[in-house]
DNA sequence: TTGTACGCGTTATCAC
DNA sequence: GTGATAACGCGTACAA
């Protein structure tokens, strides 16, 4: 069912059918309508390799996540909902390459094999293979994440920094002395992904302007790390009276743990975050927190790649966005924390 | 860069090159030696959408999604976690296809163009437009959820019939006489979406076998929509002891219901669903459901579908998984609900 | 090992 | 203005 069948039937050229089709050269009405029925008879699609491999372009998107295996977070999926949207809006398929090793076979695929137009990466580290092999091979790409170079490479990118910063000030307002930030996974951090360090930072800068007393904890992506994290923060700084996290997976244990310890929040215990903005909301209690526009994000990248595509040479584009913090009561004025065994705590 | 490149700095034939690369043919250790210099040189991948051509095979799964702007369940994440995890580890990519209404263009797209090898379908209604379209294209395709001709389509499934009756005996056991079934939205079910009706033709029978009172409704797929339905089921049936539900997303908001009518989960009522494991799992109190193994299915879905796109002539094949109700403590002997104002209620 | 036809749609070029 | 011919994109595989 290729495009000679329509035309031996039509009585007409392949030419004159591909032109019937594109429209870039006039046919005649007898001729068009002649055409149009056998392709409505026989259900002719234009094979779409075909044409790529004419023209040169895939009219489709390469979307680079974190391997399956390993749960993506609200946030994460709010960024491939976004971007799949943002591509058929515009008629851009979306293909997806699962990959967070080194040399993984689904990129190399992607990449390598010149299957798409120009690719999404997710989850980007300081120093990132997958960047410098996207570079090197001129592929057109745009990031949700930035690595430590942010010059060489267009980006959209969240804040962390700040927004942690705004948090610890947040909660200094409200009298907070002793606070802790929750991080992303060890092994995250250990391997230089971007938000992790970039927390570290923006917290540690807060609370030394704040002359504040701040720890800070790995934990792992899931409810279970969050309640054992939680616990032995607790344990460990029986003065504590906040935290603030970047770990939306591990909320909901926290919250727990928090519950089991006796703590109500936000009278004895302060917590906030940075978030999905849908999902701080639908979190229970609705957490304070700074809300990352994620279908925002994955829209703004999408436009971004699609004009790298149009034009290759023009600048990189780096946005990087710091929503503001949402006050939904969870957090407070600092109190003393009702602590069995440790009255005088502060 | 292309292969008549590398045919020419080598000194040899594109068809030499070719061969060298894929072994099909014995090439002297000196010529490979030399080609494969070049080929570290220049950094040469073949050009997959010209190999996709020639071959008439795109190493490509279609994977078939609910538009992205209606959050997907977790359930449903993770059979899109499955399949893309299943077709990586076969050296297959996947394309995503976010299409929930009729004449969808990125469906389109990907089937009529032949973007793809085969497809795997999710969210299927007992007539679906997709599925028809499917099977006059010739395509292979496999179904994660079936329509009401089964027999015609390769498909995996949930057995929701039996599973919410068995969940009905399972509360009947313990003694509850009157519960209600929290079925999908009710969009979802007008427009024939084959696990609501299944779903509630199971609850229905069970019921009757029981002899019970039985009570149905819709709820939007969302937690804010869970809490009012479950308020507005305790305010009309002041002597429910239970519940059944299939509504993963809005089980929290259930939860919250309760808790708020004071009531004590399995204590004053009981709650039974069917819902991936992981999520029921850690869920805060973990619930006793059917626990549907997502990542199974997904698997199963992407070797059946190599199957078909091997020898699409093989018989279909039906896969229906009824997996056994996990007890997680959120059900228990049918008291009499403590409800202020109606102590006597049976 | 090499030459070449092929898969299929697009488009420049030529002819009427 | 319309229609047809042929080359092209790139890798594969048969015939020589």
């Amino acid at each position: 069912m290729n495009i000679g069948e329509i035309a031996r039937r039509s009585g007409v050229s392949r030419s004159t059918v591909s032109y019937a089709l594109s429209g870039k050269r006039p046919v005649s009405q007898d001729t068009r309508r002649r055409i149009q029925a056998v392709i409505d008879e026989l259900g002719y699609r234009p094979n779409a390799v075909a044409k790529a491999l004419k023209e040169g372009k895939t009219r489709t998107l390469g979307l680079v996540i974190p391997p399956a295996s390993r749960r993506l977070t609200d946030m994460q999926l709010g960024f491939v909902a976004s971007v799949v949207d943002a591509a058929a809006r515009a008629d851009l398929d979306v293909l997806l390459s699962p990959s967070g090793g080194e040399h993984d076979r689904s990129f190399e695929r992607v990449v390598g094999g010149r299957r798409v137009d120009g690719v999404i990466l997710m989850e980007i580290r300081l120093e990132d293979d997958r960047v410098t092999r996207l570079q090197q091979s001129g592929l057109p790409f745009v990031g949700i994440g930035r690595t430590g170079h942010p010059e060489e490479m267009s980006w959209v990118d969240i804040d962390y920094e700040t927004l942690i910063a705004r948090c610890v000030h947040h909660l200094a307002d409200l009298g907070h002395r002793r606070i802790a930030l929750v991080n992303r996974s060890a092994e995250l951090v250990a391997a230089g992904y971007g938000p992790g360090h970039r927390a570290q930072a923006g917290f540690t800068r807060a609370v030394a302007e704040r002359g504040l007393h701040g720890v800070q904890r790995c934990c792992a992506d899931e409810a279970q790390s969050g309640v054992t994290c939680v616990e032995r923060l607790l344990d460990d700084h029986p003065d504590l009276t906040a935290v603030a996290t970047i770990n939306e997976a591990a909320m909901p244990g926290m919250y727990r743990a928090l519950a089991q310890a006796g703590l109500a929040v936000p009278r004895d215990f302060s917590i906030i975050g940075v978030a999905a903005r849908d999902w701080a909301e639908n979190l229970h209690p609705p957490l304070t927190a700074a809300d990352v526009p994620a279908d925002e994000l994955g829209a703004r990248a999408v436009e971004m790649l699609i004009q790298r595509i149009a034009d290759p040479a023009i600048p990189h584009r780096h946005v990087l966005v710091a929503p503001p913090v949402s006050l939904r009561g969870t957090t407070g004025p600092a109190g003393r924390r009702p602590e069995a065994g440790d009255p005088g705590a502060r």
